[in-house]
DNA sequence: GAGTGGTCTAGACCACTCA
DNA sequence: GAGTGGTCTAGACCACTCA
């Protein structure tokens, strides 16, 4: 037995559904884990199955949880890498999909300049670490990454090796502090490439380049980490289907 | 009383779903008009409320039919202004958003080059019309299109001065011609703008331009435009929400 | 065979719209 | 007040998983 707490003009599902998300964000299951069954949480909150599932439904929507029939409901591992290839397309020579390396060029502690303590829902000139990198395939570099954390939750990177890791942040991000990224917005812009950038890239000056900036939240909708990263457009394709 | 006619190993909410959709893409109602009430179509399947509601779920998140609470369910009229506004920030000296005027360069019959037959799924060298033109605001011109049409569907086109119509194209296809656009795939790529494009557009040489290519079809799913439009990086900015 | 999610029923009652 | 979609119940039975 256990009681919906929220605002009761909400409709059950409603409130169940934040319930479960809040229990989520507070990491009651870990990634991977299954939450309690249906008819469980039917008894536990004493809804009928409909509106249980209702609440389900909305979270498996919103990319949050997974269902398995005849296994169970899970909280859905997020699978960043691919949010690469959303936008670029990375091919080796003989066509296959790869994940490019990763070089870090720097990794400092710095204070957040306003758009980065803004963009993080920071105070203004509060602690920040900024990470540099390119991304490369086959030894050419394809990326170009500035990224921006809020030190108190991400000190520990300050304190490691990071190229000793793989070319992927997150899963270091959830081992090394503990953080989850669960969300993410990204805003495409395109531009003639700068000179500094034009050299990253090893690039023509004024070649076309396609910018994403991409702010990146846990669970519980704090930002975590704030990117911009840059590559040339001829790697550059993205579809979206519309109405 | 109504027989559900598909495959029926599929669920009934499923049947009912591409059973109306069927109709919808068949014109039985037009955009704007109301679908029959879930009490109707339960007694006409002999299907429960869940399961109607299940079936019309699926249309409304498909964007193909809109609920109002104590009013109806009804043919959602395709709102496509707004897909200009998708990808590019059009705003005037004032900074509000309009509509670019239109101005046509050209429209003319010809024979289908290959990738047009294929996009728009037609025999090589069919029949199609070309129109070209420009969108312009405040007199500056800020997108070249071109546009490709089956002459089959599209042959009044080429006996009306489109000039006079307003700046929209899907509603004068549907005026003219009967033909109702309701999804598209859009294709964003970005390039070095060619000489032909700098010139139409009024950017300077080798200016990074935003390429979109539209494929437009009815609801029955056939393509019935392919589009390929133009503009200046500087105006381009898109948002994804991810996970 | 026990346990999971998936489909479906036959309603009751509520919130909203519109004449 | 009649008619619409929105919420919710208390199940039954099915399809699938796994030991």
């Amino acid at each position: 037995m256990n009681q919906l707490s929220s605002d009761d003009r909400l409709p059950l599902y409603q409130r169940l559904r934040d319930q479960l998300a809040e229990q989520i964000a507070n990491n009651r299951w870990r990634p991977g884990e299954a939450i309690p069954t249906e008819a469980a949480l039917s008894s536990e909150y004493c809804l009928s199955t409909g509106t249980v599932r209702k609440a389900i439904d909305m979270l498996v929507a919103e990319n949050i949880l997974e269902r398995q029939q005849g296994r169970g409901t899970f909280i859905r591992r997020p699978q960043f890498q691919s949010s690469l290839f959303r936008f670029f397309r990375f091919q080796t020579a003989a066509g296959e999909r790869r994940v490019p390396e990763s070089r870090i060029l720097s990794i400092e502690p710095l204070l957040a300049p306003s758009a980065v303590s803004h963009a993080l829902g920071l105070m203004p000139d509060a602690p920040v670490i900024r990470i540099v990198r390119l991304r490369l395939l086959d030894a050419q570099p394809v990326l170009a990454e500035e990224i921006w954390l809020p030190r108190v939750q991400f000190q520990a990177l300050l304190e490691t090796e990071l190229d000793r890791h793989g070319p992927l942040l997150y899963p270091i991000y959830e081992e090394l502090c503990g953080q989850v990224v669960a969300y993410a917005e990204e805003t495409l812009t395109a531009e003639a490439v700068s000179d500094v950038h034009a050299r990253l890239l090893q690039i023509p000056a004024n070649s076309p380049v396609v910018v994403i900036e991409r702010l990146a939240r846990n669970y519980a909708g704090h930002p975590l980490e704030w990117r911009r990263s840059r590559g040339h457009a001829s790697h550059f394709r993205y579809s979206v289907d519309i109405r």
